[in-house]
DNA sequence: GGTCCGGTGGCTGTATACAGATCCGTTCGA
DNA sequence: TCGAACGGATCTGTATACAGCCACCGGACC
């Protein structure tokens, strides 16, 4: 497996589905979506309807939508003096969205590690065997991708996880929870210590799963998370100083 | 207290947030979703916008958004052939969300009884005296009410628990968790003997939480949650093998 | 008889006009 | 000078027309 392949899975969830062939709705979310992600547009600018529309080219009906949608995966909030502004991230926030993630994680890896199907064990094989050739590309790699890009692969291994596990609730609640801790999560990522100790611990997790380790393996994921926890909170800790020295969010 | 106030309080969710006042969206939203709950429609039957917009008489814009916010919380799903129709209740999704339902009823419990807060022991308190008030009230109200809406009280009580753990992520997770269960759960209090139980096991709980026992309280909730899920999944098992019989949905 | 192809109806996606609510500045009066 | 009412700008909510897509159906050809 070439370092170059690795690389194009790794980077394959960027910009999530990328659908330029979608509605005008789909377009203006993902679009909006990026933004926001990407930290383009001020905490305090308003998104008004109209404005947008002209911005994207389009009419108001698929902007009302696409707003609609940010609405609800919690990336944007209405603004009483109408339209809508980017949500700003709150450490409170994120702290009890990780609680979530924490018990959310706990159960999908206790699910996949007793294995029920053995469809489930073969993909947590497979999950387990990409990780492996991504250890193995990654000192190539190291050069070639912005660092923070990792967050969509380290996405993919908690979601490939929960696929495993069968249990299709609890793996739309996680996405849910990584669609709104990623603008932060996005902090996680920005050190090479942090992407190899990362790469390690989910090979652990892989290695005491495929093996039907329950304890072991819920143990290493609490570990795991708990670490991205920490790590994410001390830097959005520093950033959201910064942005509210510069006047740019409320706290 | 009396059992009149009492009553009404039961039955002040039973509908969800009675917005008559509402936009055009809101209306059709509670208005199908109410009908959807109450199996009113048929699986097979298709939803059309233009159709729903003369029955409701207004325009197709608002029934769009309406349809897409009952999609959102899995009330309804795209039919290829065009428009939505109501999202027939299986079993293996319902047994996948109560598995989350456990672990976030566990989460905001023990949140709940570790009670950092002293405004969250206080809202505890308050629960407790509403339940304390409510089994005092029962036997009057027990030939008063539909018991199947007992679910809406048993709903709010589950509300209070998370409301008290201050995780808001938590809180929002468990009401979608209960918005996409609610169909089936309304066969949970089909009985007197359902309904005495849960009352005293809410208190039980409610007395361990406001003691601070977490460990004891997390048992409770366990063991109360678990009982749910098998009355629900036994009488759903023989709701559904009637509904296929009938030829009037698909499993 | 089966399969491929083109027509057709139905439904969604989008554009746009209009109505109603709300907020802000201004002006008039005390 | 302060307050209240008026007016206008702005933005959302709703209605409606139009365009395009897609599944379904019927017929022709293999």
């Amino acid at each position: 497996m070439s370092a170059d392949s690795v690389r194009e899975r790794l980077l394959a969830g960027r910009a999530g589905p990328d659908r330029a062939s979608g509605s005008a709705a789909d377009r203006v979310h993902d679009a909006l979506r990026a933004d926001l992600l990407a930290g383009h547009l001020s905490y305090g600018e308003r998104l008004v309807e109209e404005q947008l529309a002209e911005r994207f080219h389009t009419s108001r009906t698929p902007v009302r939508e696409a707003l609609r949608r940010l609405e609800t995966d919690g990336h944007v909030v209405r603004d009483p003096a109408g339209g809508v502004r980017p949500n700003p991230p709150r450490v409170s926030a994120m702290r009890d969205v990780y609680a979530v993630r924490f018990v959310l994680e706990d159960l999908v890896v206790t699910l996949a590690a007793r294995g029920a199907g053995q469809a489930d064990r073969e993909a947590l094989e497979r999950l387990r065997v990409e990780w492996l050739e991504l250890r193995e590309a990654w000192p190539q790699l190291r050069d070639q991708i912005d660092w923070p890009d990792f967050v969509h692969a380290d996405e993919s291994f908690h979601e490939g996880i929960a696929r495993a596990s069968g249990n299709r609730a609890a793996l739309r609640y996680l996405r849910d929870v990584n669609e709104r801790i990623r603008v932060l999560r996005i902090h996680d990522f920005t050190t090479a210590d942090r992407i190899e100790a990362t790469i390690e611990e989910h090979l652990e997790i892989l290695d005491a799963a495929c093996a039907g380790e329950v304890a072991t393996a819920t143990a290493l994921m609490a570990t795991h998370v708990e670490a991205s926890a920490s790590v994410v909170e001390a830097r959005v800790g520093t950033l959201l100083a910064r942005m509210f020295d510069a006047g740019e969010g409320e706290l």
